[in-house]
DNA sequence: CAGGTTTAAATAACCGTTTAGTTAAATAAT
DNA sequence: ATTATTTAACTAAACGGTTATTTAAACCTG
């Protein structure tokens, strides 16, 4: 027996949240504006204070939804593979996959990690070091085997995300602006289906022994 | 003859732009008080609109003083030597060294990024493009030579820059916390001061033939 | 009608900008 | 040289728009 009231109300705050989540991506904290969130929801300012609590809480519910699972799916995706080489593979395909399916990623963690992550969440907090404990784990691996060279695994972690994430967003910067020379619009297109893939033939390249 | 005034003037600009970059830096264009500003510099509020004019031009004039100097930098020290091999390391060098001299390059340039470069001046897009027209240059040649596997460019060029500005603004928040394990903060104080060697040596080791 | 839910309207704090006025240095007039 | 006038630099206070938050009334829905 469903409570129709329930999945009202469970309509609403998806519709919030989904709202929330382009707006808090597009201007940031402080440039997202209460007013327009709910605009956009299609609800009432009052309806987002009734149903989630104030700005705070609405975004650190927004952050939560957008970095939350990434960390378990790379735990899931890396333990499928066996060799150091295909797990970094893995990792790597499966952070540009989430990148991918997730594009308010890019600029919110851009804009935190800008501010020092002075608003993360503990939960969050605690979803990055597990994803780095896993790369760790590989590149340990690799190194013991003889496969990797020895690595510093934070600026390993730091350019497999600085990469992709910077890529992804400076993308349509790059489309909108007709500034640029030719040669740098040309392999454009080619690119964008397997991003993770470019990225993940360069870091193995960089790092195999 | 000497004009106390304009001398007086002159720092009290000075004071006011370092303290709005400092600011901007750290909480962002919305984030940042006009208040917050006047107090830092030590000047009224009124004193800033009197010298400088509003928000936007105050932001206008910290993002060019932080962002203008590195395009001509890169320019001369990449002449400066000849193979493309050595040309890069250049590269990357300057601009690891330039995020070191200017610690609120990376936290406002991830922020311009994040919000889609919406309020970069003309100038300063001009000078990525001529950046990038720089690497461009540099990894043409490579490849002509047969040093360099076939790039592009573009996704190189944010490899570099993703990493240093990820690998530096991340930096204080991991040390901050006492949440990961012991194997990530091993190799750390030693990296710190040649980031910019290290990341050549990567991306290099990524690219060559 | 009774409960949870949504809404329009009100409130209050905040923050960018302006204004009107003060101080003191530089220049002109006596 | 002393006084008067102009000008640059700065300041305190206020203004006005914006925006997060609250309130109380209306609205469903069972």
């Amino acid at each position: 027996m469903k409570d129709i009231r329930k999945e009202k109300s469970n309509k609403t705050i998806e519709r919030i949240l989904i709202a929330a989540r382009t707006i808090f991506a597009e201007r940031g904290y402080n440039g997202a504006h209460v007013d327009e969130i709910a605009q956009r929801a299609g609800v009432n300012k009052a309806t987002i204070y009734y149903q989630i609590g104030d700005k705070d809480t609405l975004y650190a519910n927004v952050i939560h939804q957008v970095v939350g699972n990434t960390a378990q799916n790379i735990a899931g995706v890396v333990a499928k593979v066996d060799s150091p080489e295909e797990k970094l593979r893995a990792y790597i395909n499966c952070i540009a996959a989430n990148v991918d399916k997730n594009p308010e990623f890019p600029p919110i963690m851009m804009r935190e990690v800008a501010s020092g992550g002075a608003t993360l969440p503990r939960v969050v907090i605690e979803d990055i070091a597990s994803v780095l404990t896993i790369l760790v784990g590989i590149l340990d691996e690799g190194r013991k085997k003889g496969v990797f060279i020895e690595t510093v695994p934070f600026l390993i972690h730091m350019m497999i995300i600085g990469t992709i994430i910077f890529y992804k967003q400076t993308q349509p910067i790059k489309d909108k602006q007709l500034w640029l020379p030719a040669t740098l619009k040309a392999n454009d297109k080619k690119i964008k289906a397997i991003l993770g893939e470019e990225v993940a033939t360069l870091v193995l390249k960089a790092i195999k022994r």
